[in-house]
DNA sequence: GCGACAG
DNA sequence: ATCTTGTCGC
């Protein structure tokens, strides 16, 4: 884990780019998406969620690792550092990556599927921050978002487990999930390695009762905590 | 030019 | 994301 976050840090590029490089590099990562599916969900044995949090400058971020599908927590790593990229639509990752970049980097397990608050390939440059996290740990992803970024669509069926494709022209670049009856849908998309129909088979095994995956519930739940308590981490 | 706009 | 009171509904 430590020489693959050295590895990165001297191959992937810098974090503190100015938005228009920012984009380039997004256009330029594009090509190195895995868009096969490589994952079989009956060997799924790990499942991880990350979810951050806000005091000022200061970011804090959790990843908590739960073993599939019986969903019970196995790890949980967090971190507390100074942000300054702010936030820009289009442009998540560079604003939360570093964060998740250095949890991930003290993980011990090793998680085959990560569920990614945000977008996937349902982004303007197909390149939402589970796509980016899934090029930099070279694991599947799923872009699990609250609201819509990109593409278009018609609202799904009011039941559990409705859906309706998001479009880019005539591209499906994701799903609009209804993860429970008569609540606000999730926007389902392939981060990276994984295909569309298995992710939202995976998020709705996911979601026991609820609109959110437990994972990323239970992430949430912890990062609030986290920060309230934050006086007693240290930055890095 | 005018909206839309993950977290 | 964060700020921030009351309020409608199961």
């Amino acid at each position: 884990m430590h020489l693959a976050r050295s590895f990165c840090f001297l191959t992937m590029h810098r974090w503190d780019l100015p938005p228009e490089e920012a984009i380039k590099v997004q256009n330029e990562l594009r090509s190195k998406v895995d868009l096969k599916n490589r994952v079989d969900l009956s060997k799924v044995r790990l499942i991880a969620a990350s979810d951050l949090a806000y005091d000022g400058d200061i970011g804090y971020a959790v990843i908590l690792v739960y073993s599939y599908p019986d969903l019970r927590l196995l790890e949980e790593v967090s971190v507390k550092r100074r942000v300054d990229f702010p936030y820009i639509p289009g442009l998540l990752a560079f604003r939360e990556m570093p964060l998740l970049i250095e949890a991930a980097d003290k993980l011990k397990k090793k998680p085959d599927v990560w569920l990614i608050d945000g977008a996937g390939i349902a982004h303007p440059r197909r390149m939402g921050i589970a796509s980016h996290f899934g090029i930099y740990v070279d694991a599947p992803t799923v872009g699990c978002a609250k609201s819509h970024l990109f593409g278009k669509f018609k609202e799904p069926g009011p039941k559990q487990g409705d859906y309706t494709y998001l479009y880019d022209k005539d591209e499906i670049v994701g799903v609009v999930l209804r993860t429970k009856d008569g609540v606000k849908p999730l926007f389902i998309s392939v981060g990276y390695g994984i295909s569309l129909d298995v992710a939202v088979r995976l998020i709705l095994s996911c979601c026991d009762g609820y609109r959110l995956p437990k994972p990323l519930r239970e992430a949430h739940n912890v990062i609030e905590r986290i920060k309230r308590e934050g006086d007693k981490m240290t930055l890095f």
